[in-house]
DNA sequence: ATGGCGCCCCAAGGGCGA
């Protein structure tokens, strides 16, 4: 496998980020670019601007709140729009096959406070999620990566101050248990693999000084499917997009970056 | 103790995020 990055970014809307995404695309020049929370309808989505900067796009918009693209800079071989849940029109699932690779680029439901309906809803949608990919995919021999907000920080490491955080939302074991069940199927999280140790978080909460605090959490995710650990190079989280610089406000996640690359042995040699 | 930010939308303040 030839070298190839995949990012993957909440932009919390993608009119107000355009601008700081492309410049992201310019510095970062991902193969893949998969973005979460659009907040804006498949037609509005600002399809010239990526064009203009080498990128097409798969977009599955909605009018307000979600919405999931998947850029690229080779056209995708197919493009899958998907609702996990019967009935559910939230667009919250973009699936496209590139190069050989199935990419998701996904955003998980919030799931508001532990026990409420959207709660219920999220660990629905979990599990309807580790269904289809069930059935959809064998990740000994398919090349898939599953990209995107997650919601979930998945264990104590992940969270500033896990004590505090014990039981709650992001952090409470049916979560955790919902996340993990999908990397049973045979998922990795690289990065994680890589820097067992790094505090390492993606989300950052817009109040309280939580960036300058560094009070975050790690919930934005690029999985591999097994076939995929051995081209896996780096993997790293782009912290620098929280920052404001100049005129651009930042997103309250920042892109979480997969390297891939030829096949070795895991770094032993 | 509460809310504290930022973005959305029939535009003013409530919904939502996590």
């Amino acid at each position: 496998m030839e070298a190839f990055t995949i990012a993957t970014w909440n932009v919390n809307s993608i009119k107000i980020r355009a601008a700081q995404v492309l410049d992201f695309c310019q510095r970062t020049a991902p193969d893949v670019l998969c973005l979460q929370e659009l907040k804006c309808t498949t037609d509005n989505f600002p399809r010239p601007d990526f064009e203009a900067a080498g990128y097409h796009s798969a977009v599955l918009g909605q009018r307000q709140y979600n919405g999931v693209a998947i850029i690229s800079r080779r056209e995708p071989s197919a493009v899958h729009e998907l609702s996990l849940v019967a009935g559910d029109s939230a667009a919250r699932w973009l699936q496209i096959e590139i190069d050989g690779l199935h990419i998701v680029s996904l955003y998980a439901p919030n799931g508001n406070e532990v026990g409420s309906d959207k709660y219920t809803y999220k660990l629905n949608w979990y599990a309807q999620a580790r269904r289809y990919l069930q059935e959809k995919f064998n990740p000994e021999r398919d090349k898939v990566v599953l990209t995107g907000d997650f919601n979930v920080a998945p264990a104590d490491i992940d969270v500033h101050d896990p004590k505090l955080r014990a039981g709650k939302i992001l952090c409470s074991q049916p979560e955790r248990d919902a996340w993990q069940s999908i990397c049973a199927l045979g998922y990795h999280d690289f990065l994680r693999h890589k820097y067992p140790q790094a505090v390492l978080y993606s989300w950052w909460d817009y109040r309280h000084l939580s960036f300058p605090l560094n009070k975050g959490f790690r919930i934005d995710f690029t999985l591999v499917s097994s076939s995929l650990l051995p081209y896996c190079r780096d993997a790293w989280i782009g912290r620098d997009e929280r920052k404001r610089r100049g005129d651009l406000k930042p997103s309250d996640h920042v892109p979480v970056v997969l390297a891939l690359g030829p096949e070795h042995d895991g770094g032993h040699a």
